[in-house]
DNA sequence: GTCTATAAATAGATAGAC
DNA sequence: GTCTATCTATTTATAGAC
């Protein structure tokens, strides 16, 4: 690391936190080193100074909004052994985390979500991955634990409940606005009723009314 | 309506169809007019004559797309007076929807779920507030029937619904490659253990267990 | 309706002064 | 490290022949 000159955020570190801003709205192809430039007080040729060219800088902001990502789904590991209570705490968290970085949040989503032209989908595929997998294992240890049915796949389980998280941030402006939803801003209250609704769906409780066990 | 000359898919037609790709898979910032042209197997100006501009070509995309999903959310209502029926059919004909129109769901979806530069935003809205709205009556109904707890909001169980059929269309390509997900292609399978799920969680079961009836 | 040619603006990226 | 000036390719869009 060849340290900088001598002030913390300058140069470099801003044309980032534009570019995180931007990509993070707009995308990839909506935005120009023009206008990152811009935003960041800086020339379109100091931006190319700092980063080989565009798609290196996309990167450099996929990689960075990447690492806050893990290291938050990391440290949200260990809470507690009630299942219920611990369903309920990552998907608050999930939501909270997804709040308060709206734009990198944005980024690794759409990456995911998007066919997108081949940039940081590797990276943005790991992050989602290893969420995934700890949802799965999740309930799994519940199901092994003899609390869930065994008739719903434990990856079905999880992608209901990422599924309710991520739709929720992605559509929060037009939600807010639709007639009895008061939920919107409000992860723990959201996070409380998603969960009881999934841990009551996902009790054991066999043979349910009319229709066979079919898997 | 001013006939065409003789073909039924000749000129404007190929130029939609090829827009409606094209904007569906990268979105309005990511599609060049040539690119369209190129598809449509015309050329650049000839885009221009029939459409005033770019803006225009994607608005009317956007109009065709919308027509598709708002008629056949209208053709889904009628089907049966079982709720558990209904929801099932409902879900499984959502994601057979999308399956079958990946591209202009994509470009709805788009619309709602990014804050994109002002375009279609509209018309989009009104398909999305119209399903939301039809889930939500249908959830009302049955929690008014006594079948369903009051402590989860209709609105709330209509999100988890939704969330549900669209994060599965979305990661449909990142989900099909995760260990034990074998669910993505089945629309029915999926829509039956999802709608198992919802339905066991929402029935009406006061008082769970240890935590009070907080709303 | 369709084309070639072109205009005018902007894109990503580079050269070189300071 | 930052800038102005510039290069080249591509963008949206138009003009006018056929």
């Amino acid at each position: 690391m060849p340290e900088p000159s001598r002030n913390a955020t300058s140069g470099r570190d801003e044309i980032l936190a534009a570019a995180t801003d931007l990509f993070g709205e707009t995308g990839f192809d909506g935005v120009s080193i023009s206008a990152i430039a811009r935003r960041a007080g800086t020339s379109k040729a100091n931006v190319f100074h700092h980063f080989n060219s565009k798609e290196d800088l996309y990167m450099e902001v996929m990689r960075a909004a990447c690492k806050v990502f893990n290291r938050a789904v990391k440290d949200a590991g260990d809470a507690g052994d009630d299942f219920d209570e611990r369903l309920r705490t990552l998907m608050r968290q999930d939501i909270e985390l997804m709040s308060v970085n709206p734009d990198r949040a944005h980024l690794i989503l759409r990456e995911v979500l998007e066919s997108g032209p081949s940039h940081g989908r590797a990276l943005a595929g790991e992050v989602f991955d290893e969420q995934f997998t700890e949802v799965v294992a999740l309930f799994e240890q519940a199901r092994d634990a003899g609390a869930f049915r065994d008739d719903v796949p434990a990856p079905l389980a999880a992608v209901m409940m990422i599924a309710c998280n991520v739709f929720l941030f992605q559509s929060r402006n037009v939600l807010r606005h639709l007639p009895g939803v008061d939920f919107v801003d409000d992860p723990g209250r959201f996070a409380r009723l998603a969960a009881r609704v999934l841990l009551e769906g996902l009790h054991h409780r066999p043979e349910p009314a009319g229709q066979g066990t079919e898997t």
